[in-house]
DNA sequence: TTGTGTATATTCACTGGTTAGTATACATAG
DNA sequence: CTATGTATACTAACCAGTGAATATACACAA
């Protein structure tokens, strides 16, 4: 019975997403997910190439909803920049909290991967982790961040680190732990903002400048 | 010929360190680390009762050996507190951009080996960090930090995210960004340190309290 | 000094199972 | 009758771990 096509391609990709994110790439056979998504592993090379494309297809299909997941917990908190950003890493420390919790797939799958830089895969969690650093600098901008870049980058490393941590020790605090010093951080940017030496105030346009990021 | 003993011990672990620092763990056969080690299979399994042993032995190597490092750094670096900490991140940016790096071993197999989170490996790669983490709440407590341990956590936040996100990107100036967020942290405590509400100064047993840390 | 026993250390050859990927044939829809 | 999709059955390599034999160093006895 063939013609189902574009949910069989999706299907696979669900079994795959659940058997890596749990279990880990190398640990994770062909067969495995051919089974889990009840078909045939001849039937899944005829759908992904290989299965270093099945492990891209897996990461590229948690690329919007993780970025869109983010933005909503960013949005729903009500209060200034900071409880804003605090509130992802509270909503991202109750999922931690959760026994299936195993980390970001994307992290996890680039340390898994780290002797082969130019894998697919690799590519699609730098280029979703790059799309989450720069919402976050456009928000910053707005708000009239000095140097915006840079407070994205240094609330992405406590986030990143976040993920690290919890992964290794098991223990979700360090979540809130990221989460205050993340607000610190803002609000230091937020007093830098306003001292424009010399003059008075005028805080518009006060955009982008000072030392660059990359 | 027998009689080497310990040497050969140490042999095996050295060869394995190698591949599974290089490679990751479940990329690296048991075969490839004798063959490195320049004995056979059979041998290696006369020193390791398993490859999870072998696993845990190479993170075990690697423990003190990598804190002693960080310790250098931070003493090596004439300045102030924020001064000492950065250095450890401006050599860690030195490191990782060198062609051969590849991340934080601890972390990578712990992202590795997340679905056995009792794994002896996983186990002693926590213990590392908290090592370190309590190295650096001892630190601050001794210049008076107002929460150490808070602000060790912090800075190990930053630095295993540092570890997380350049090993993605492999663009080491996030370590730079992770240095610079460190340092005002640090000063931002320093300056808690100073303000005792009410009556005047005293800054003497301003040792730990405020918000519990864990 | 010489013979002998024993724990330590090492090797060869093997097993049972797994793995990514494929050759070939078959079924269904249009 | 031809595109698309699925299944059976296979390959060739790899992999963690083991059984059985062996070689060496050293302690001790003669």
């Amino acid at each position: 019975m063939p013609r189902p096509s574009e949910p069989t391609r999706e299907r696979i990709v669900q079994a795959a997403s659940a058997l890596f994110y749990n279990e880990g790439i190398r640990r994770v056979s062909v067969d495995e997910v051919a089974a889990k998504a009840g078909l045939t592993k001849r039937t899944l090379y005829y759908h992904f190439k290989s299965k270093d494309d099945l492990v891209a297809a897996y990461l590229a299909a948690r690329d919007q909803p993780n970025l869109a997941l983010f933005r909503k917990w960013f949005a729903e908190a009500d209060g200034g920049l900071p409880v804003k950003v605090e509130a992802i890493f509270r909503n991202l420390a109750r999922s931690a909290r959760h026994p299936k919790w195993k980390g970001c797939g994307f992290l996890r799958t680039s340390a898994e991967l780290a002797n082969l830089p130019g894998h697919p895969a690799i590519k699609i969690g730098a280029a979703h982790k790059k799309k989450f650093e720069d919402w976050l600098r456009a928000t910053f901008a707005e708000q009239g961040i000095a140097d915006p870049l840079e407070l994205a980058r240094q609330i992405l490393l406590l986030l990143d680190g976040s993920f690290a941590v919890v992964l290794l020790h098991r223990d979700a605090s360090y979540m809130e732990t990221a989460g205050e010093a993340a607000r610190t951080l803002i609000e230091t940017a937020l007093k830098k903002k306003g001292q424009k030496r010399g003059e008075g105030a005028s805080c518009i346009r006060a955009t982008s400048f000072g030392k660059m990021g990359r």
